[in-house]
Formats: structure tokens, sequence, C-alpha cells
RNA sequence: GGGACCGUAGUUCAACUGGUUAGAGCACCGCCCUGUCACGGCGGAAGUUGCGGGUUCGAAUCCCGUCGGUCCCGCCA
């Protein structure tokens, strides 16, 4: 149907013929000449339509709206030198139509318009609605195409260290904790379900015993959850799985990958090996697993230097086992009012919202004199405002902002602070600034964690974690030493936000009982929700581990998006809506009965 | 489950403190225009102000409910 790409076209083709297929970007009827710029994937093309050339073909063009389909033939000419335009990357030339076939018309007037030039925000709900239409958009164009080359580029490196892309099913056993489930009902076994799954852990694990030793697949997960801009339904993991690597060498292997990545969509050098941070610093130093460390304002404890105060906010909190942290920030006392950082001001209540109940402060003036509320001054001596000064590195003109309390709401608040402030007092680099990637790895988690509402132990990031052989001692201390230790696994974190994480797996089949045990599971439970896992470690599994990451947010950071919705073709909207399909929707009474199945949901009329 | 913001012509926005005929750009329709490139000129059509109720002499505007979208908390191993 067509000999070029409408955007390949070049000065050196003049006068050669071609034909061209493409949509109707624009048109600019001049009465006598018409022109019409051609888009197609590759680019945008000057028709000209010279009225001398036949009555049908100018009618034709005369009547053209915007998106019509055309397939033109022509003839490369150059444009007179006065009119050449710059702006267009084949704007030295135009086409001269001697045919035009409409393929197809547009028949009713447009929701939004596709061209590039029309830069107008266009509301999502209806982007959403018409996603064919958005998608023909240079903005999504470029999304999806960056998302290709993300995934293309993923493949060939993995390839190349001769991993193995495997399919893994998507119809499989709900699993007990992490998220909920989406369900699916069996019509030949009647009354079971099958759930998605929320990734293909469990299935990468067998591959590793089943000795394929080296796998990946770029995977669609599912969690029924509430969403986010960067949480949908349904989402993509870039998973991979390897038999006996260290964690140290599972990590150099996907640093190398990542930087290849960046290297290859962006053409940006990474600096390896990225930095690492246990999960005990990070928290300590950012109140956060997942910190940004584009910008400073670290927290600080200053437990030692308060605890002895009359301040009972501070010296309280110490005394009831919880922290005293602050962070200091350069230059506060002009960039931030007392009404901002007082109740009711929008610093007070980002801590506020993360649970804070106050937030106190203190102004370093002239001289290293101090500003606060009295009750802070008073109790302060001179030894304690010294070494608060010192350890704070606060100096003339610096606001320091403390939050005092429990120790995981005093990080909530002053991680929810930095955070805030960093974008507030714009702290945050460029993002097309080479310096603003900052990747860094966090290791050293905790195996469990606590849930407050159930009293009892959870994995922190699921129960096939292997624990670090040190903190387990021998066997037969493994039930004593399993709720403290620090699990062998790892997240990669780029600026805030998780990409990726991963963990060398148990393999012991003895340790993984152990470790479902600590989780609540009685012998029962275990056998029948993991037996087959119980199992194939009994039947020589290998040393394995690997990761998981998550492609929509790498390519959304990569795109210099805000959501995940915009690098996804069709993505579902905050209520787990498709616009366009208008999915989720009802089914017929009859495909009900066969599933076994009964609407409880009671309809109104 | 909870909090916040938003919803006006096909679309992007406007309409002051509640005030009488709800405006403008783009798109659309018609006429004119032979070198434009976000072409230009003249004219036209286009509205259940998301929906339902209330307050008021009077509601796009205030109140309540509801639907939809977005952001966030909870939730997301």
């Amino acid at each position: 149907m067509r000999s070029d790409g409408c955007g390949e076209l070049r000065a050196k083709q003049i006068s050669s013929n071609v034909q061209l297929c493409g949509w109707v970007d624009r048109c600019r009827d001049h009465g006598g000449v018409i022109f019409i710029d051609l888009r197609d994937q590759s680019g945008t093309i000057q028709i000209t339509i010279d009225p001398e050339r036949g009555k049908e073909l100018f009618t034709t063009a005369e009547s053209l709206k915007n998106e019509t389909v055309l397939q033109i033939v022509g003839t490369i000419r150059a444009r007179p030198k006065e009119s050449i335009n710059e702006k267009l990357s084949t704007g030295e030339i135009e086409v001269l139509a001697t045919q035009i076939t409409i393929l197809n018309e547009v028949k009713s007037t447009l929701p939004f318009t596709v061209s590039i030039h029309d830069d107008e925000p266009v509301k999502e709900e209806l982007r959403l609605r018409h996603r064919y239409l958005d998608l023909r958009r240079e903005r999504m164009k470029q999304n999806l195409r960056l998302r290709h080359n993300t995934i293309k580029t993923a493949r060939r490196f993995l390839e190349e260290e001769d991993f193995i892309e495997v399919e893994t099913p998507v119809l499989t056993r709900s699993t007990p904790e992490g998220a909920r489930d989406y369900l699916v009902p069996s019509r030949v076994c009647e009354g079971e379900w099958f759930a998605l799954p929320q990734s293909p852990q469990l299935f990468k694990q067998l591959l590793m015993v089943g000795g394929l030793e080296r796998y990946y697949q770029v995977a669609r997960c599912f969690r029924d959850e509430d969403l986010r801009s960067d949480r949908q339904p349904e989402f993509t993991q870039l998973d991979l799985e390897m038999s006996f690597m260290s964690q140290e060498e599972i990590i150099e292997l996907n640093e190398k990958l990542i930087a290849k990545i960046w290297k290859e969509v962006k053409g940006i050098e990474l600096k390896l090996p990225f930095p690492n941070l246990s999960w005990q610093e990070a928290m300590d130093r950012y109140g956060t697993d997942r910190p940004d460390t584009r910008y400073g304002m670290e927290l600080i404890a200053v437990n030692e230097i308060v605890k002895d105060m009359g301040f009972k906010v501070f010296s309280g909190a110490i005394a009831s086992g919880g922290s005293v942290k602050c962070i200091t920030v350069k230059n506060g006392n002009n960039s931030l009012s007392n009404v901002r950082i007082k109740p009711g001001g929008d610093v007070f209540t980002e801590a506020q919202k993360a649970g804070a109940g106050g937030l106190a402060f203190i102004r370093v003036r002239e001289n290293n004199q101090i500003d606060t509320i009295g009750a802070i001054k008073d109790s302060l001596n001179n030894k304690q405002k010294q070494d608060l000064l010192e350890k704070t590195n606060a100096k003339e003109g610096d606001l320091i902002l403390f939050g005092a309390g429990e120790t995981e709401i005093v990080n909530k608040a002053l991680d929810r602070i930095r955070q805030y402030l960093a974008r507030e007092l714009g702290l945050i680099p460029d993002s097309y600034d080479n310096k603003s990637w900052n990747f860094l790895w966090i290791t050293d988690f905790p195996m469990f964690e606590v849930n407050d509402e159930e009293k009892r132990l959870e994995a922190l990031h699921h129960p096939f974690c292997a624990p670090n052989n040190q903190d387990i001692g021998i066997k037969e201390e493994w039930q004593k030493n399993l709720p403290q230790a620090r699990a062998k696994a790892y997240d990669l974190v780029l600026n805030g936000l998780e990409i990726g994480g991963g963990s060398l797996r148990i393999h012991n089949s003895e340790l993984q009982k152990e470790v479902f045990q600590s989780i609540g599971l009685n012998s029962n439970e275990i056998e029948e929700k993991f037996g087959f896992l119980i199992e194939a470690l009994e039947m020589g599994a290998p040393p394995h581990g690997g990761i998981a990451f998550g492609i929509d947010r790498i390519v959304m950071l990569l795109a210099g998006e805000e959501s995940i919705r915009d690098t996804i073709a069709f993505p579902k909207t905050q209520q787990a809506r498709c616009l366009m399909t208008q999915a989720p929707a009802v089914v017929s009474e009859n495909q009900l009965n066969e599933l076994h199945v009964a609407n409880t949901c009671i309809e109104e009329e």
C-alpha cells in the first residue's frame, strides 16, 4: 500500500514517486492550493494539492477532516526556498499529490485532537474512554515505544546471560497472606476457584528446582487492592530467578541489567556499583525503607541530648521507649514562616497526616542564639544546646524540625515532611539531569513484622525469603532466633520509589516449614497450601534467588510521567474499571449457573 | 472503609459576593482566499451547567444526596 513512511522522506528523494498512507494531521485550504499534513508512525509530511491537477482530486482534498485515513500517490519535490519549514524533519520537501484515496473517513466530531500542535490538556476520563485516539497522540506513542525498548533491552541482556523465558500459569491457586486475589471460578471443578497470580513467585522457584538455573519472564501480575497513581490491578513485572548465585552476584548482574536499560533507552551511563544501605540504616537516616537520596535533610536522632530535658514531650517520648529525631532545613528561617510550621500550617499538617501529635522547632539565629517555644528554651541548658547544634550541624539561618514519640511514627512523620519540603523548597534536581538518577539498594530487611491487629508475625517480603545464616544459628535454635532474624532480601530504590525487590529463597524444607510456623500456619495448613513446595524442596532443590522489577514504574520514571497509567496501553481507573470497554460488566444468569456461582449483589430498580 | 479536589457547548476554559440573554479559543457547518505550516477573513450552529433533591423572589454559583474522574490515608507478602 505504501512505498515510504511519511517522516522518513528527505531532499535526496526529490522527483521520485511515492505512495504514502496515514492520517490527516491538519489541512490548510487556501482556496487554490491546499496543504495536507499527512502523519504516520514515522512522522509528518506536507502534501500539496494543485488545482491544475484535476477537479476530482481537488474536491476530495477540500472535504478532508482531521484524522481521515488516506493513501496518497504523488511526487516528491523541493519546496520553494522561502517556504522551507525548519521545524519539520521533512520540511525541505513536499509531495505533489496525483491521487488521493480515502481509506476511511471520520464520521463524527472527535472528542479531542490528535495533532501534536494541539497541546491543550485533555481530561484523563476522555483519554481513557477513547484510548485508541489517545494512543495515536505523540505522548502515548512515545511512552509505549519507550516501554517496548525497555523490555527489548532487558530481553537481549538476559538472553546474552543465558536466561530463558518461561511462561507460568495465569490460572493458579490462591495463597494465604499478601494481597487480595482475583478469583476465577472453575466450571469443571464445581465450587472451586482459581486465583490469578500476584506474581509468579512459587513457579519460578519450582523452575529452579526443575534445573533451569536461569529463568526470566515479562509477567503479568494481579492484585485486587485499591489503586494509586503507581498501582494498577494488573501490572507487569520483569521476573528473574537463578540458581547457584550469591546475593552479591545477583545484585551485580541486576545492576548491569539496569545500567544497560538506561544506556539503551536514555543514552545515560549509570555509575556502578549502586550504593547500598541496610534497612536499619535507611530507617534511621530517612525514616523509610525507600529513601529518596537526591537531597539531604537526613533524620538525626537526638535521644542522648534531650533525654533528661525538662521538656516532657521530648524526655517523655524517650522514657516510654520512643525517639526524638529531627531534620535540619538549611536556610529554613527564610523559607519557612512560623505560620507554616505551627498548628494549621501546611508543614505542620503534613506531620499530622503521618500521625504526629505536634511539630517542635528551633530556629538558629545570630551567634547561635536559638529561637523556639518557651518550654523548650527554658529547659535546654547550654551544653545541650551546643550538643544539639553540633549534632544537627545547624548554622545561623537554619531551622530544625523535631518529631517526638513512638519511633515508627516519628520516622513516618519526618519522612513525610522531608519529602514535602524537598518539593516545596525545590530541592529535587531536574529529572533529565544525569545526576538525578539515584539508585540505591536496601538490604538486610527484617524477616518479619508484627501485625498489630492480629498480634502475630507477618513476612515483610514473603515467607520464602531465606534468613541470614548467622542470625538463625543452628537448627535447634531456629524457632527462637527466627523472629529477630534479617532476611537475605534486597530492594532496588530509585528516587524514592521501589522499582524492584528480591531475595535468596529458602531451599531447605525444614527451614521453610519453620518460617511458615513463625507466621502462624499449623502443620495441616502448611501441608494443604504449600505441600507441593515442601515436597519439591525435598527432591534436590538448588540454592536459588531472584528479583522482580516493576516495569510500569521503571517506564514511568524513564518517561518522566507521574502515573503508570501513561505507560500502559489500556489501563484502568481508580475504581478498577476500563472506561473503553466498560469492564467489569454484568454477565448472564446462564454463565453464572454454569460456574456454580450465585450473585449476592442486591440490585436496585 | 475514610479525607481532599474536580465535573459548564464536541473540547479547553470563563462567568466577581447568588442577579435576570451562561461567554471565549480550538473543533464543527457555510462562504471567501494559490505557498501555508497552530494559515487567514466573514458568518453560523452548538448548553438538561454530570444527575436528583433542598434553601431562595432568583442557583452554574449555597446546602444535602448520588454518579464519574483524580490525588492521598487505610490496604498493597
